[in-house]
DNA sequence: TTTGAATAAATCGCTTGCGATATAAAATAT
DNA sequence: ATATTTTATATCGCAAGCGATTTATTCAAA
């Protein structure tokens, strides 16, 4: 019995579990969109600055392109977003929002907040307890990544 | 701009970020004892408690079966665990420890808590944060499960 | 007891995530 | 300018994770 062992003393288990149930939370409310979590978090760095190479866009999301890549091509497929050659470095791909990508937005904006914070309403956690929570995540991942 | 939908405003995208992070962390001090981490998981279940039904440790660790069996069939493969047929329930798969799969204690005892606490030295947090944010994770968790 | 409903696992198909490697273009060195 | 190295993506293979369905067994009801 060795206590560092258990399953119970564990922060990588509960973020693990945390992090997968909040993407399920998530799941129903992006089915209606037709789009998936990771593909919701490509379109909000879109949002945010639309027509950014592959690396720029793995980056902002600490993944590796081996990832993005692949998401990025089903996105295309799905029509929602456009990869072109650059003009000036042509090893990149420039990615972009297609008319529909951008009329996400406010379908996202409609729905996707107001659906978690119903899922989450009987979550004791308050405003503070969930900056607290924000900073903590921060330092972990501020540690962590390379 | 939808502040609702930045990404730098999401708890979850936190959550899914540090919980890749910190499982890339633990991936090196697990590949030494060649495991991967949701097999280390399916392992501090059964060092608690040998002898399991697939359910038993399908809830426990809040996954589905259709995930939890073919990872329990690598890890038969591995000769780490065995199944045999329940006797009083013939629908149940009894997994239970192999002896490498006990010994595989020791060693992660010895290796990686160690290994793990000298990658987040660097980290800011204290031991008492450390107790909040498993607090505001149960919490999350307690929320979100069914 | 026989039938129908619930339960335990397993299987299938698809998206992620990532280590390892490949390919092409740009940057640097000689 | 040519060769070498770095950089940007893409490809491959495998382990998860999960929705949907299937199969076998048990339980409950008629």
């Amino acid at each position: 019995m060795h206590a560092e062992l258990q399953l119970d003393n564990q922060i990588c288990f509960r973020l693990y579990t945390a992090a997968r149930l909040i993407t399920q939370a998530y799941t129903p409310l992006l089915n209606t969109l037709g789009i998936t979590y990771p593909q919701y978090l490509v379109l909000m760095v879109l949002w945010e600055k639309d027509n950014q190479p592959v690396n720029d866009i793995a980056h902002r999301l600490m993944l590796e392109t081996n990832t993005v890549t692949p998401l990025l091509q089903r996105m295309e497929k799905l029509g929602i977003v456009n990869r072109k050659k650059g003009e000036q470095d042509k090893r990149q791909q420039i990615v972009s929002l297609t008319p529909k990508g951008k009329k996400l937005e406010e379908e996202a904006f409609a729905q996707i907040p107001a659906g978690m914070n119903e899922q989450l309403s009987a979550c004791p956690l308050k405003l503070e307890d969930y900056q607290h929570l924000a900073q903590d995540l921060d330092a972990i991942i501020e540690t962590l990544k390379k």
